[in-house]
DNA sequence: CCAGTATCCTGCAGGC
DNA sequence: TGCCTGCAGGATACTG
């Protein structure tokens, strides 16, 4: 579920809430994830340290501790984070609960187990496979230079390119059809076969879609970091995500899905072309 | 190297 | 009502 989004709203949301707090416990049970969650090994590294401000790259969270270490966390499609009292009631599919030293725990729910938490230790994070081969950050600068060409010289559907985290890291299925539906491209047209002037443009429509929706999460943060709720995630006002059969908000034409690299597509046969 | 497909897992909506 | 199927916002191993 998660994109690059709701990723940065929660890394804000931890930051606000917890950066400074103590880990006095660890619960949990090792179970088959991504990869393998070894709770005796986070039980053993993490009490004692304290929670410092997280980092994000892509769709993954780096949640720094000090004494320096770095719990890496990705929440996959169905993964959340949540900031409860310790006497709230625990859901299923809870793997790991950090127990703070405030009375409060962070806890990671995710049922379908596509997430990952695991340690890395100060400098595994530049050998770390997942992380190293991760592309460009879209909201740095430096994306408007780099992305065109990097599409431009490959033959794959624009859309499966954008969802590729070894180009661009943090874009998921809703932002690429959101993007591709605001640059005017149709989402099966082969980065190979667009011109420059329009991958620019398509470039420029990532990070915009992106940053305004980081900006509405941003917006409402604080109601949703409450102490016993869950982290929401925002999506902005979506054009197309979803709306396949409506009317295109551009030109009021029907929206149609299809799907492109086995992912559903929606978008207007119409104004994307 | 690149492109495309299968796969991991659970929950839920929709069809019968 | 219950059962079955397909699909879900992700990443990656594998095939050709």
């Amino acid at each position: 579920m998660p994109e690059l989004p709701e990723v940065e709203t929660v890394r804000r949301a931890l930051d606000l809430e917890l950066t400074g707090r103590r880990i006095v416990g660890v619960r949990g049970s090792s179970i088959a994830m991504r990869r393998p969650l070894d709770v005796e090994h986070l039980t053993a590294v993490l009490p004692g340290r304290r929670l410092a401000t997280p980092r994000r790259r892509g769709k993954y969270l780096l949640i720094d501790v000090d004494p320096p270490g770095t719990l890496l966390n990705h929440l996959g499609m169905s993964g959340r984070l949540t900031i409860t009292d310790a006497s709230a009631p625990v859901l299923p599919h809870t793997h790991v609960t950090l127990e703070l030293d405030d009375g409060r725990e962070l806890r990671f729910v995710d049922p379908r187990r596509f997430g990952l938490m695991v340690w890395l230790e100060p400098g595994d994070e530049v050998v770390d496979p997942s992380l190293a081969a991760l592309g460009i950050e879209p909201l740095d600068p430096g994306l408007d230079q780099r992305l065109p060409s990097l599409l431009k010289a490959r033959r794959a559907p624009l859309k499966s390119l954008l969802l590729d985290q070894h180009l661009v890291a943090g874009v998921g299925n809703i932002y690429a059809a959101e993007a591709l539906w605001r640059a005017g491209i149709r989402p099966t047209r082969a980065g190979h076969r667009t011109s420059i002037d329009r991958l620019t443009t398509l470039t420029r429509e990532v990070r915009s879609v992106l940053a305004e929706a980081v900006e509405q999460g941003g917006t409402t943060i604080r109601d949703y970091a409450t102490p016993d709720g869950d982290f929401g995630y925002f999506a902005i006002h979506l054009a197309v995500y979803g709306r396949q059969g409506q009317t295109c908000l551009r030109c009021q034409n029907t929206l149609r899905s299809d799907v492109i690299g086995g992912r559903t597509t929606a978008w207007c046969p119409h104004c994307q072309r």
